[in-house]
DNA sequence: ATAACAAATGCACTTCCATTGCATTGGTTT
DNA sequence: AAACCAATGCAATGGAAGTGCATTTGTTAT
């Protein structure tokens, strides 16, 4: 198991006290989350710095961005040694319209989608909105 | 050859200058379109009318919003007799990363997803980004 | 035709989120 | 310790979406 510390040694960033807890706090976090979301979670700290911690991540490829369609920007850790940029690699987004959480499927690849003559597909984004399994039960 | 007329009067919506212009600009353009590609196009206009105009051909399923992850919202006319709301009846939007414009393929739809046990899926979402086929010749 | 009513439009204002400039702090390296 | 660069904090901005209310316009009833 590796360390948080390793996890951002590994990606090249600055180890401080604030990337430590955000960083901790997506991991404990099942789904993803809003920078509101964290703002909340750290009052104390500025809505600035929070922002840009998860700018950096998401240029490490720590975490991904979601646009599930609600008009709010979401972000999940990605997956270990996921390659978000590379489009086999991608995996559906669930949005619940019920309780409002997105989840990623990490197991739910996107499949081969064929575009027209002369398109060229770079990258897919998929969100499947619905009921989630716990607002089902 | 349906008239504008007749295509508003057959959703129910009331005629005016306004709706007309609006409707015959969605019409020309063959990509889909912001609020301000509206407003920069009708000067004269006031935004609010805009906005509403396009809120309400989207409720009488005359356009459809998309969201294609430029965090601006995109609005294409509907295909004829359309059902928007059902699953089965949605086709990809491919968001060209060179020239910015997103495209309805209405002759692509979205394959079946499928999502694990407990969810329930109402609504799919499927943008693919890339090159069009202007930018790729 | 006129009055009464309802819908559409225009203007002002608000809210929310994303983003940036700049000063300050803090950690690393020589 | 000095120099340097990255990280943080504060303030302000910008863009888009949305709403309240007054005014205008169109439709319907008398
Ligand atoms: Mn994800
Ligand atoms: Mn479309
Ligand atoms: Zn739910
Ligand atoms: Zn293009």
């Amino acid at each position: 198991m590796e360390t948080i510390e390793q996890v951002l040694e590994s990606k090249n960033i600055r180890i401080t006290a604030m990337r430590m807890l955000i960083y901790k706090f997506l991991v404990e976090k099942e789904v993803a989350v809003t920078l509101s979301d964290i703002e909340n979670a750290f009052e104390k700290a500025d809505r600035t710095t929070l922002y840009r911690t998860i700018k950096t991540f998401e240029e490490k490829d720590i975490v991904h961005q979601i646009d599930d369609g609600t008009g709010i920007t979401k972000y999940a850790l990605c997956e270990k040694d996921c390659n978000c940029e590379i489009e086999t690699d991608l995996h559906l987004h669930f949005h619940c319209t019920n309780c409002n959480k997105t989840i990623c499927l990490t197991e739910n690849k996107i499949p081969k989608i064929t575009v027209p003559d002369g398109f060229i597909s770079e990258n897919v984004n998929l969100v499947v909105k619905g009921i989630c399994d716990k607002c089902s039960g």
